[in-house]
RNA sequence: UGGGGCGUCGCCAAGCGGUAAGGCACGGGACUUUGAAUCCCGCAUUCGAAGGUUCGAAUCCUUCCGCCCCAGCCA
């Protein structure tokens, strides 16, 4: 994943990120015994998400960077919202993205043993007791931002019946919210999380690894820190809303006797996107209100959604990385996203012609039942990946956009009178046209100059267009899934006013039926990413039969003329 | 009105007392059998604001302004 072992050239150093920074003064200070240990410690309660991916680079690449380890670990301490089918996804996204965590792959609920001893501990020394205050009172309780809270009449409890009623917790004698353990730390603290936080809380649920074994589960602030610790971990690093929770972090690895390790807590920015929304609680809404068609929608900013959408995980670590590392909160634009995936596809898809919106052309003065074999380029930007042969007839199909009854001010497609290349064959000319009862252009009548077959003859003319066609007779019919962004607006989910989903594009989906592709992509393999030149980037959807395939638009290519012809219009 | 953070170009982001990197976006041009790609050029006299310290301030100090997060038995 990374050249920085080369010591030859040393390359001029990109700055390093704040995080970077301090994790490589730490390791020339000489701390956390000169290790780096990170940890990517997702819940699996949803399908990781491109702000995810942020993370996955952030501590898979530190690690590798400063010749440390990553772990992948499951912080499923919630058991009401856990899924095996969740850390199943995880687990393939976080290989999927280029990152390897070994055999490292640690769940908080293998810990749960060690963490209820840490409980039992700390009640022991006096820093936690079991509280049987009802929700609501806690919250009653806890004060509120400007006012100290108050002690709990169960503050003070004795510390063996601390014990004794912790040790029925567990043993399941009582129901859920009736007792939960908090830390004895300080009500009246400024900051909310320091007001005897809880540790753990009764929920008879079952657990997808633990099963039945446990009743009581322990809170992510006191689960997460022991976790850290346990492992080894030398720079946790999360998001910003954490940064209130790192005094209650501290504590529990300076309170807890004996446990291994010093971890430093340390907060970034998450990743917002324009256009897209990026909470997990969302995205899971518009997989149960079945708004999109899951988590591997194309459409959705989910790893598995821009897999299928034919995203590179290469793109998508170049994104992360060009995005930077901070603590502002960042709103990145979503082109940013696009330049990375069009960037990297430009280097590594096979180009092929495919017509979305077909115009049969005829080319009268063409012999009838002729067909000549074109040699087509794979890849201008890859040599390696050759040619392939094209087939050319009397009877073709261009683009609906590519022709014009009456062009526009510098269109220079073609219109009638008008001559263009057909990419990788002749220069043809439009002759007339023929229009249905409704006055519709529905075929075009071109001749072509015999003259300029092919590729690289010297001299020959030049015109100022050049359009992609399939042979009528050859191409093979096909969907195509057109997708457009999400949302309509930059920001979804944060005008109150509205629900999130009334913000949706109802043309983020545009489905061409009767697209007409070349017959060497009738055999194109499912999740490889093609250009279809002049048009985009595009990939078989696993939906693709050999009879029916199907195709999703990754993204366009960037497109001038649209520009000029808006500005035009404007 | 408690606490914790953050303010450098339209969007990100370097900068760490010596006179504003880079990317995206945008605009212009070259080239072109993809109006793609590629290549050139342009794009912050100024760093939220105002004072102050200094030969010198985005960087140090003071005050002010704006934005984000926190009152789950979620993570």
């Amino acid at each position: 994943m990374s050249d920085a072992s080369t010591n030859t050239s040393p390359a001029p150093a990109a700055p390093l990120d704040f995080i970077r920074q301090i994790v490589s003064e730490d390791l020339k200070a000489g701390r956390h015994g000169a290790r780096v240990h990170t940890r990517f410690p997702p819940e699996p309660n949803g399908y990781l998400h491109i702000g995810h991916a942020k993370s996955i680079c952030l501590n898979f690449g530190v690690a590798a960077e400063f010749g440390g380890l990553c772990n992948l670990r499951l912080d499923d301490t919630n058991p009401t919202k856990e899924d095996v089918e969740y850390v199943d996804s995880i687990r393939t996204d976080v290989r999927w993205l280029g990152f390897d965590w070994s055999t490292r792959e640690f769940y908080a609920s293998d810990y749960f043993e060690r963490i209820y001893a840490c409980a039992v501990t700390l009640i022991g020394d006096g820093r936690a007791y079991v509280d049987s205050l009802s929700a609501d009172e806690i919250r009653e309780y806890r004060g509120t931002l400007t006012q100290p809270g108050r002690n709990s009449p169960f503050r003070d409890r004795p510390i063996a019946e601390n014990l004794s009623l912790f040790e029925r917790m567990r043993a399941g004698e009582f129901p859920d919210g009736t007792h939960v353990l908090r830390a004895k730390i300080d009500m009246a603290s400024p900051n909310m999380n320091m007001r005897d936080p809880t540790l753990y809380r009764i929920r008879h649920a079952h657990h997808h690894r633990t099963g039945d074994t446990w009743c009581i589960y322990p809170m992510y602030d006191f689960a997460h820190a022991i976790s850290d610790a346990l492992e080894g971990i030398t720079h946790s690093l999360c998001t910003l809303e954490f940064e209130d929770h790192r005094p209650l972090y501290n504590w529990i690895i300076e309170q807890v006797p004996d446990l291994p390790g010093d971890p430093q807590q340390i907060e970034f920015a998450r990743l917002n996107l324009t256009y897209t929304v990026m909470s997990k609680r969302k995205l899971l809404e518009l997989v149960e209100k079945k708004i999109v068609s899951g988590w591997d929608d194309p459409r959705m900013p989910t790893i598995s959604g821009m897999r299928r959408r034919g995203y590179t995980s290469r793109a998508i670590r170049e994104f992360c990385a060009r995005i930077g590392v901070a603590k502002n909160e960042s709103l990145i634009d979503v082109a940013l996203l696009e330049h990375s995936v069009r960037e990297d596809l430009n280097q590594v898809a096979p180009r092929a012609m495919a017509v979305l919106k077909p115009l049969k052309v005829v080319i009268e003065n063409y012999p009838e039942g002729q067909v000549e074999m074109m040699q087509a380029i794979n890849n201008p930007e890859d040599e390696s990946a050759g040619t392939r042969q094209v087939p050319f007839t009397r009877e073709l199909y261009i683009e609906q956009d590519d022709f014009r009854e009456v062009p526009p001010k510098k269109f220079f497609r073609l219109y009638p009178g008008n001559e263009v290349r057909l990419r990788y064959a002749y220069i043809i000319r439009c002759e007339s046209v023929v229009k249905n009862d409704a006055g519709e252009v529905v075929e075009v009548r071109c001749t072509y100059d015999p003259d300029t077959r092919g590729g690289s003859a010297a001299g020959e003319r030049r015109v100022k267009g050049t359009l992609h066609w399939v042979s009528s007779a050859h191409a093979v019919r096909a969907e195509v899934r057109l997708y457009d962004r999400l949302f309509t607006t930059e920001q979804p989910g944060t005008d109150d006013r509205r629900h999130f989903t009334e913000e949706m594009n109802p043309n983020a989906l545009e489905v061409s039926r009767d697209a007409l592709v070349e017959p060497s992509l009738a055999t194109a393999v499912n999740g490889t990413t093609y250009q279809f030149e002049r048009l985009g980037y595009f990939c078989a959807d696993p939906d693709s039969t050999p009879e029916h395939p199907v195709f999703n638009r990754t993204v366009t290519l960037r497109d001038s003329w649209a520009k000029i012809e808006k500005s035009q219009n404007a």
